[in-house]
DNA sequence: ATATAATAGTTGACATAGCAACTATTATAT
DNA sequence: ATATAATAGTTGCTATGTCAACTATTATAT
């Protein structure tokens, strides 16, 4: 049986190459956090935090998009290991705030420097101009990858034969 | 839908992105797959083989970049449920060989048509001239994520301050 | 020729991340 | 005002994928 054709034909192994990245960074990464006892499921949160220090747990959720339970559990861990505390919102008591501690800024130079020997490794070779291209043309992918996932959630999936 | 939140430096949230990319493409093709009994850890390799069909066990490894381990476990479940079969490699005996069942065949178009779906929701906008760079800057990002934990495995690790 | 190293594959232990179900709190609807 | 719905967060269960350790087979080195 002959393989069928398929449009969009240049990018047929998208999959492919996004996992591949996906995966071999958090390999890297995890081999750099190993002397901060960190892992590549946290150093997210700090990346973040470290422009929204005192957010809403459920804002950041919302931002990274990662599920909320497993927020929940990496949040737990950084908690756990002295690199943030959390209080509650007095304002909706059902929320918590995100405080990171004075362990986590410590460590920030450390861990901008850590990811950006990530990016530099993984963008060798790029100039400006394709740089400035891959983050605009990976922005709209992501913005249609989580329409679609979030269009589901609302009870509209889209059929698109 | 919040708007992605964009940083100073353009390439500063790539990981963020490929992840949310990544995520959100198992979240979408996990649904469509419900139906085939199958799940988003399974359809690569049968995508994979649909080309080249017989290969070694580990010709696969080393092409999909998958930890051998995961690989194997994938492929007991693709076995289980009737996708594929293995034989051993007579020529070598330590390796082996994995073939599609005439099932797998049978559901190849509605597997990629799943799959397109997915490409063109994910891809919407995109002209073709954009398709070819995104996908030759992916390339590029691939290949250099590779290289740098492959590199460590031979004992060669890199240092780049 | 035999000891040693390398390779293919499996298994165990663990981290990340998803969904569903639950608790507690706040918003809304009549 | 009270019943109902929605929201924020947690926990349980499960799937994917990594590393390390192991078995069995093949390659190599002396």
């Amino acid at each position: 049986m002959k393989p069928l054709s398929h449009p969009k034909n240049n990018s047929f192994y998208l999959n492919r190459l996004i996992s591949m990245i996906y995966r071999h960074s958090r390999i890297y990464m995890d081999s750099r956090l190993e002397e901060l006892n960190l892992q590549s499921g946290q150093y997210t949160y700090l990346l973040y935090l470290y422009h929204h220090d005192g957010q809403k747990q459920d804002d950041i959720v919302k931002t990274l998009r990662i599920d909320k339970a497993g927020t929940t559990r990496a949040l737990n861990k950084l908690e756990k290991s002295g690199y943030i505390f959390r209080k509650p919102d007095e304002k909706d008591r059902r929320g918590k705030l995100v405080y990171l501690t004075e362990k986590a800024w410590q460590i920030q130079p450390l861990l901008l420097k850590f990811y950006s020997n990530w990016l530099n490794l993984a963008l060798e070779g790029f100039d400006e101009s394709e740089l400035e291209h891959l983050y605009h043309l990976l922005n709209r992918v992501a913005i249609n990858a989580i329409a679609v996932t979030e269009g589901k959630e609302k009870g509209n999936e889209r059929k698109t034969n």
